[in-house]
RNA sequence: GGCGACGUGGCGGAAUGGUUACGCAGCGGCCUGCAAAGCCGUCUAUCCCGGUUCGAUUCCGGGCGUCGCCUCCA
């Protein structure tokens, strides 16, 4: 059966077939690494993760490319870097901003269970095939030098608009934007941009005398063309790079290289709010992966709960990022997982969990299978599953950390907790009732649930523990 | 203002021109000294108004609402 995916360039789920099977290749838009990721950043690093891991599964892992860029030249990078680092020169508070930001996003995504994609080229490696670019779309007539700036024209290429499906004219009526007067027109959109004395720059292209630095969209066209070709199978990215980014890339790509088409597939995953308000500063709800990781809402949660929550929407949908719903997805991957320990996975995945994933990456239905699976006590596909899905499937990877006072009440008490068990485990033998429900409480107050199950070979009253949830 | 997406039970969230996905929560039961856990069972839904149709939640039109993009943005 075919993957079928939903392609924004027709608005339409396509059947999907590779240029060639034998490289199947995939761009997907990285960070901007000047701060800590956000949730909303996470999206679509966990959803194109699992297309990668879909398409390994489907034409073997060596047949597939994934590149995800690095951004490391950007005014907000700049920015930053003054704000952090002003004692610093300006290039080295950058360099440090950018080194110890990507290496804040490979953890923080490494314990989403993301797979690193097969190449993470940085903007500032491809600044020679940026300029190349450049100069090949100056000479086919695509772009003009005005003061130092080097722009694209748009009304040279006649079907610009196409992906965003927007006219030049209606562009032009809507635009917000001022008009810089070395602009032929409000559309024009900047290739290479003069940089400020102390800035990040390089010799410009286009016989401009003063170094500069490239523009907002060039580098994954360049990167894009270098390490995947031409015209390749599949673009991801968020909902809002459809335009202006990936208009501008696409114009960049199929004007310079002369084709018709820069990607197939266009993918975009919708946006996500949080607790039902658009996530910002401002309003106080942005969350940082990091800060999930370490303490939201009280605890630090565990990859595979936020992984499992984020997949629990289809890609496309808007989501809401709401403490209960990640409580709510924990509490589900414990249960199962309290199943699996001993359990060794399925050589094969069943066809109801991943025919749905075929179908546009449709999560939730495929998730709608592993409560089957687990209702059936069907434990090797339950875990196979959950392990292509790039979940762990080990409780011990689970821990909930509580934060503040219960968690150091916990920790601090570990042969206590023992200790009161077998004490409890006493009375109750003496039916002191009293006692053994007074030792419960204790135990409650410290954070730790206790379960009785009955031996059903002894027939024996055994009683195990658990932080609570 | 222009363009677009979406609107399913208390919550999350699939699918579908006709036969009430699924999970959480709730409720009932079994078990239990009590509780928790576990197991079994179970109630509640397709934004509004028209149209097409034997029949629409699904298709079409209108309305209302939410959100996004048009400016850096995942």
């Amino acid at each position: 059966m075919l993957p079928r995916l939903y392609n924004t360039r027709t608005r339409k789920k396509e059947e999907f077939r590779p240029l060639d099977p034998s490289n199947v290749r995939m761009y997907v838009c990285g960070p901007t690494v000047y701060d800590y990721a956000h949730i909303g950043n996470a999206r679509p690093v966990i959803v194109f993760d699992l297309l990668y891991r879909l398409l390994r599964h489907l034409y073997e892992p060596e047949h597939v490319r994934y590149v995800r860029n690095i951004t490391d030249v950007d005014d907000k990078i700049n920015a930053r870097a003054c704000e952090l680092y002003p004692d610093l020169p300006l290039n080295e508070a950058i360099r440090k901003l950018t080194v110890e930001t990507t290496a804040q996003f490979h953890r923080d995504v490494a314990a989403l269970g993301c797979l690193p994609p097969t190449d993470e080229p940085r903007a500032t490696e491809y600044i020679e095939q940026m300029r190349a670019m450049i100069e090949t779309l100056v000479e086919k007539g695509f772009a003009y030098v005005g003061e130092e700036h080097v722009l694209f024209h748009v009304a040279a290429m006649p079907d610009y608009g196409q992906l965003a499906r927007r006219s030049l004219d209606e562009m032009r009526a809507g635009a917000r934007i001022e008009v810089a007067p070395y602009k032929r027109d409000p559309m024009d959109f900047v290739l290479w941009k003069p940089s400020k004395e102390g800035e990040p720059s390089w010799p410009s292209p286009s016989g401009i005398a003063s170094p500069g630095r490239p523009g907002w969209h060039l580098e994954c066209s360049a990167m894009a063309g270098a390490l995947l070709g031409d015209v390749f199978d599949i673009h991801g990215g968020g909902i809002d790079l459809v335009f202006p980014h990936h208009e501008n890339e696409v114009a960049q790509s199929r004007c310079a290289h002369g084709t018709e088409l820069m990607a197939n597939v266009w993918m975009h995953n919708g946006h996500l709010q949080v607790e039902g308000e658009k996530m910002s500063k401002s309003e106080g709800n942005f969350v940082t992966i990091n800060e999930l990781l370490k303490d939201w809402g009280g605890y630090g949660w565990p990859g595979d709960a936020i992984r499992f929550n984020m997949l629990h929407t289809h890609y496309r949908q808007p989501t809401d990022w709401t403490y209960d719903s990640l409580d709510n997805a924990h509490k589900t991957l414990w249960d199962w997982y309290g199943h699996l320990a001993d359990v060794e996975p399925s050589r094969k995945l069943p066809d109801a969990f991943i025919e749905p994933l075929l179908d546009d990456l449709n999560t939730p239905g495929a998730i709608a299978e592993l409560h089957k699976m687990a209702q059936e006590r069907r434990y090797a596909d339950l875990l196979a599953s959950l392990q292509f899905l790039g979940l762990t499937g080990r409780r011990d990877r689970l821990g909930r950390l509580q934060n503040g006072e219960a968690q150091a009440r916990t920790l601090a008490s570990d042969a206590e907790i023992r200790a009161l068990i077998e004490a409890r485990i006493a009375a109750r033998t003496e039916k002191n009732w009293a006692e053994a429900d007074r030792i419960r409480d204790e135990l409650v107050a410290m954070g730790v649930v206790i379960k009785d199950a009955k031996n059903p070979k002894t027939g024996e009253i055994e009683t195990s523990w658990e932080i609570a949830r």
